[in-house]
Parts: structure tokens; sequence; C-alpha cells
DNA sequence: TAGTTGTGCAACCGATTGGTTGCAAATATA
DNA sequence: TATATTTGCAACCAATCGGTTGCACAACTA
């Protein structure tokens, strides 16, 4: 059973459940409302985010509320920020060609 | 078949590709040389690469050069980016704590 | 021309995924 | 106490995933 952040954040209704809960935390109930799937579809994706950290669940009676932790995406975060001066620098490399094109000189 | 960023990078292989090809493009059978897998697996996964925008597959003579899209993780980069402000703010709160706590006026 | 190399793809396979229904148990409420 | 609410989980299912082998074909090379 692999469980890590890239593959949690996979999912379009789980990427939904951490928008939800992000605010405020909700109960079971609360969130699975939100989808018309059944309840204990929506319960699974919530055990696979609280597996891998993305959200916590704290018992209150009989209720159980998921809290966002999305500290955890900080591993996404730095994940994608290796990439980014890859095209940062292809934007860079534009945005200079435009400025040299457009540069009045050329007309001399 | 859905296909989109997150999906594409869910897989560890993937992202091992992505990050092979980023500085210098390779051709198929490069690519499939570093896995111990067959070379139609990692065929499948440049693929799915492809599809997604994640790298581009040029031809030349009877290779195929596999050049990496990183710009397409943008999409990824700012949806994280929608919850850096959370874990930043918590973390800014803890140092403002621990500042708060060993501030010598307190000592007084 | 004959052989080698690089590739695309069909066909198949077991494991995983995302979904379901149904039931049991604990907590709140009448 | 009897009933309603909230939850966890087992059992099952179809579709998808990541992998395989085998073959066809185009393009280099001897």
């Amino acid at each position: 059973m692999r469980r890590d952040v890239f593959q949690a954040i996979a999912d379009p209704t789980r990427r939904e459940i951490l928008h939800m809960v992000c605010d405020k935390p909700l109960n079971v109930n609360a969130v699975a409302g939100h989808f018309d799937v059944s309840r204990t579809a929506v319960y699974k994706h919530i055990k696979i985010l609280a597996e891998c950290g993305l959200l916590e669940v704290k018992q209150k009676g009989r209720e159980r509320f998921c809290e966002a932790k999305p500290e955890k995406l900080n591993e996404v975060s730095k994940w994608v920020d290796q990439y980014k001066r890859f095209w940062e620098q292809k934007l860079d490399a534009l945005e200079a060609y435009l400025q040299l094109i457009q540069e009045p000189s050329n007309n001399k």
C-alpha cells in the first residue's frame, strides 16, 4: 500500500476534501454530504489523506472532525520548486527576446 | 482516461523520468535503460507524461527524443501555493511564540 | 541487400483503485 | 430504556494501472 503525498493529491475528490476542511474542521458526514458518492467512499478518501498526514481526525463525542494539515504539501512544493528555475528562465529568455526585437536601435 | 498533471506526477517512475530528461533530451531507449522494468513499461510512462504536456517527443531519424516541459508543473505550483499561507502563518505564529517566551522582559 | 537498432503497439495479466451494500457499535436524545 | 445519529469496516465489484511478451516496421549500417 503505497501512501505518499503525491499519490494522495492525484485524486480530484481528495483535493476537494482538502479544500473543504482547510478553513474549518468538518465531521465525516459533513464532508461526505458535499459529494454524490457514498459516505463510505468519502470516508476512504479521508483515511488516505489522514494516513499520509494531509489531515488529522479528532474525535469529539461520537463525531470525528477532519482538520487540514496543509504543511505536508511542503514536500510537493519543494519538489516543484526544483523545476521552477527551468520554466522561469525560459520565460526570462522569451521576455529578453521580445525586448530585443522591439529595441529601437535595430531600426538604425 | 483521466490525464492530468497531478495524476501524472503521482508515479515515482514518472517523476524520475522527468528528472532524467530535464537538463538534456534523451531518446526512448536511453530513458528505458535507467530502469529495470521493460522498455515498453517505460514507454507507457513517457506517453502519459507526453499526453499531459510534461514532456515533448521529437523525432530525429529513427530515434525519438524526450524533452522536458516542466512549465506544465506551474499548475501544481499554483495549487500548492493556495495552501502555502496556511502552513507559513502557522510557522510564523510558532516563531513569534518562541521569540516571546525568550523575551528578556518576561524575566523582569 | 542483409542485418541491426530504435520504436510503436496489440494482447494479456495480477494488483490496486474507487466505488458499492450491509452490518455492528458507540454516542446522543426522546 | 428505546430510538436516532455518526461512525468504522468487511465483502464484494468493475475499471484502471503498471507490468509483461511478442511482433511489425522504419531507419541506419556492414
